[in-house]
DNA sequence: CATCCATGCAGAAACGTACCTGTCAACGAG
DNA sequence: CTCGTTGACAGGTACGTTTCTGCATGGATG
C-alpha cells in the first residue's frame, strides 16, 4: 500500500519504472513484463495482480527503451515530394488528404503511427527518428531518400510505379494508361471529335503515363493532339493554361484535364468564351474533391481511389516490416473509378427544380 | 583499412555503432559521442579524422538509443478530433490540410517531426511513441487525451481555445466573434436585409462561438434569426440544409456558410430556387479553398489562416518543450481574412471577356 | 524411489547512446 | 623542484526495457 521507496535514487517523483512495478508488486521485472505483455506462463492471479500495481503506479512503459530493445519503433515514415520547400503541393491537397487519411486509419488499426516527413528534411531529421519503414508517394527517378532507406535496410513502398531502377520493396499504383484510355473512348461515345488535354510540364510518372496514353490514343484513332502543358505545382498557372487550350484555332469539343484545380478552371475560361458545357464542350477532369458534384453543370472526375491506395501501401508495408508471407505480391494496381456527371453527357439532362443532395464519397 | 573484426558478437553485418567507430577511428566511444554531436575540447584534427570514419562506416546512430539517454524524441504529436473512426472530417479538409503543411514545415525547421495520431486512437499505440509534447487541433470540452498528456507532464498547445477548464500550455486560435461580425457588417453594408446563418449542431468552439455571434449581432441590428443547423461531419447533409435554408417563407436575402463545402452547396440551391447570386442572394462562406475564385460567380469567403495558425501552434509548442522563455504569452490570436470577391458584393462587375486567372493563396 | 517434465518465477545480459568522472602528459608559475 | 592547470582523451555507468537462461517445486510416470 505505502509507497516502499526502493528506488535506487534519491530523485523524487519521476516517473514510475517497471522496477517500481515490481517492487510494488513483489516480484520480479521479469514477471512484471510477461504479464503486461501477454508472454510467458503465469497464472492468470499473478497477471491480474501486476496489471493492478502498474495501474495504480501509472506505470507507463518506455517507447524508447523498448524501441531499443526489440528493434521495433511502431513508426511509419509517410514522405512526400516537395516543391519548394512546401510540403506536398496544391494540386494535390485533396487526393493526399484522403491517401493520408485512410494510411492514417490503416496504420493505427494495425499499431503503427504515421510520422511526416518530407522528402527534403535535413537529414539529422531523418535520422532523429527510429522508423520501421516508409511510405514514399511519388518517388521521382533516383530518390536519394528512397536510396538511403533501402541501403538502411528499411522496407520502403511506394505509391505511383517507382521510375527507373529504384529498389522499393513494393509499390501500388493506379493504371492510368487504361484510365485515360477509357475516359477518352466515354467521351468520344458522348460524340467528342476533339479532345484537348490540360497537362503538367513536370516529369513524374503519373503525368508522364497519362501523356503518353492520351498521345497514343489521338494516333490510334487518327486525331491531332491538342494540349497545353504548365507547372501544375504553381496555383494560378492552370487557369492560364486552361484558357490557352480554349483561345486555340483548333479549339477541342471536350477536354481532360490532368489535375484537380483543372476543372474549375476550364468550366470558368468556357464561360469567358461563351462556351455552354456540355453542349459546346465536354469536361473531365482528375479529382477527388466533391465541389465537383455541385458545380453548374456537375463535372465528370476520374478518381484514383486515394483511399484504397493509401490502405494498400499501408498493408504492404507493414506486412514487409513484419515478415509477413515474404513472397507476397509486392505491386498493386488499383482500379480507377469514373464518376460520370452532366459535364461529359452529350445530352444535357432535364432540368430538375429540386435534384437530390450529393451522395458521399466513401471509400 | 581492413575492417578490424573486434566486435564483440560473432553476428556479421549488423549495422555499425558507435562503438565500432570508436574502434575503427583508434579512439574512445566518448570521444567519437563528443567529436559527431560537437561537444568536449577535441582539436580539430580528431574531429575531423572521427567524422571521415563514421561516414566510411555509414554509422547512423540510434534514434532509439538516443531518446532514451536523452530523454528528447524529437518528436510532436498531431492530434486530430474524429468522427466515426476516420481522422478528421470531410468539411475541414483545405483547413486541415493547410494547417498540417504549416506546421509540418515549421516543425521541420527546428528539427522536430510531426506524428499523426487520432484521438480515438487505440491506448497502446499512444503509448508505443515517444512524444516530446503534442499539437491538438479543436479539443472537446474534456478530451481525456489532452487530459492523460498533461498528467504525464507533456506540454500541450491546442488549436482553438481549450473550453472548460481543459488544461493546455497553450493555445492558438481565430477570433471568431469578431470574424462574424465584421462579416456580417461587411454584408449588411452590400445591402443585405435579411442574413442566414448556415450552421452545424455540434457543440466545439469554433460552431458554438460563431453562432452565437450571429445571434448577437442580429439582436443587435434587430433582425430575426433565420438559420439552419446540421451536422457538418456527414457529408451529404450540408446540400439538404442549404436547400431547407433558401425554402424557408422567410428567406433570407444572404447567408453566411460556417463550413467549407456550404458554399456550393448554397450555390447550387440558389439555382434550383432561381436565386441570382449576387443579385437576389449574397454569399460568404469560411472556407480556404481556392475553388472559391473559379465559381460562377466567384464567392467570398472567410479564411482563418490555418498556416500561420499551424506555424503558431509549432512554435508555441516547441519554446514549451525546450523550455525557452517561461513567460511568453501562452495564448495568441491569429486575424481572419475577409476575401472579397463578387458573390457578397450587390453591383455585379461587368462582365470581362477574359478575366485574369486567380491569385496564389499564399500565407 | 528415482526420473522427468511442466510450471512459476528470478537473475542478468544485452540494446546503443550520452555524459560524468577520472587519468595522464605537458607546461608555466612560484 | 613542486604544484596547480589545462588539454585530450578513456572508463564506466545509467537510461528502461525485453528476453535468454536457469533454478526451484511438485506431481506424474517408470
Amino acid at each position: 500500500m505505502s509507497r516502499t521507496d526502493t528506488s535506487r535514487r534519491g530523485s523524487r517523483q519521476s516517473r514510475a519504472g517497471i522496477r517500481d512495478v515490481a517492487a510494488a508488486a513483489g516480484v520480479s521485472i521479469t514477471t512484471v513484463s510477461d504479464a503486461l505483455n501477454g508472454k510467458g506462463r503465469l497464472p492468470d492471479a499473478t497477471r491480474r495482480h501486476v496489471r493492478e500495481v502498474a495501474d495504480r503506479l501509472g506505470y507507463r512503459p518506455s517507447a524508447a527503451a523498448r524501441t531499443l530493445r526489440t528493434g521495433k519503433s511502431g513508426l511509419i515514415g509517410l514522405t512526400v515530394t516537395t516543391y519548394g520547400d512546401e510540403p506536398f503541393t496544391f494540386t494535390e491537397f485533396a487526393y493526399f488528404a484522403e491517401m493520408a487519411r485512410a494510411a492514417t486509419s490503416a496504420a493505427l488499426a494495425r499499431g503503427y503511427a504515421l510520422v511526416i516527413l518530407p522528402a527534403t528534411s535535413r537529414h539529422d531529421v531523418w535520422q532523429n527518428v527510429a522508423l520501421d519503414g516508409t511510405v514514399v508517394i511519388d518517388p521521382s527517378d533516383h530518390d536519394p531518400v528512397v536510396t538511403e532507406l533501402v541501403r538502411q535496410g528499411l522496407p520502403v513502398v511506394s505509391d505511383g510505379r517507382p521510375a527507373g531502377t529504384l529498389p522499393v520493396t513494393a509499390w501500388v499504383d493506379n493504371d492510368h494508361e487504361a484510365a485515360v484510355l477509357g475516359l477518352l473512348d466515354h467521351l468520344a461515345a458522348a460524340g467528342a471529335r476533339r479532345i484537348g488535354l490540360l497537362t503538367g510540364n513536370t516529369t513524374d510518372t503519373y503525368t508522364r503515363l497519362s501523356t503518353t496514353a492520351y498521345l497514343s490514343w489521338c494516333e490510334r484513332v487518327g486525331q491531332d493532339p491538342v494540349y497545353e502543358t504548365y507547372p501544375a505545382h504553381d496555383p494560378c498557372a492552370g487557369a492560364v493554361a486552361a484558357d490557352r487550350l480554349l483561345a486555340r484555332p483548333d479549339r477541342p469539343d471536350a477536354v481532360y484535364g490532368l489535375f484537380d484545380p483543372n476543372g474549375t478552371d476550364l468550366l470558368a475560361a468556357a464561360r469567358r468564351y461563351g462556351l455552354r458545357v456540355p453542349d459546346d464542350l465536354l469536361l473531365v477532369c482528375c479529382s477527388e474533391s466533391t465541389v465537383y458534384a455541385a458545380t453548374e453543370p456537375p463535372i465528370t472526375t476520374l478518381s484514383l481511389k486515394p483511399r484504397r491506395i493509401g490502405t494498400a501501401v499501408v498493408q504492404l508495408l507493414i506486412d514487409a516490416i513484419e515478415g509477413i508471407d515474404e513472397n507476397r505480391p509486392v505491386e498493386q494496381v488499383i482500379p480507377t473509378e469514373l464518376i460520370v456527371r452532366t459535364s461529359s453527357q452529350r445530352r444535357r439532362s432535364p432540368r430538375t427544380k429540386v435534384s437530390p443532395p450529393r451522395s458521399p464519397a466513401q471509400d
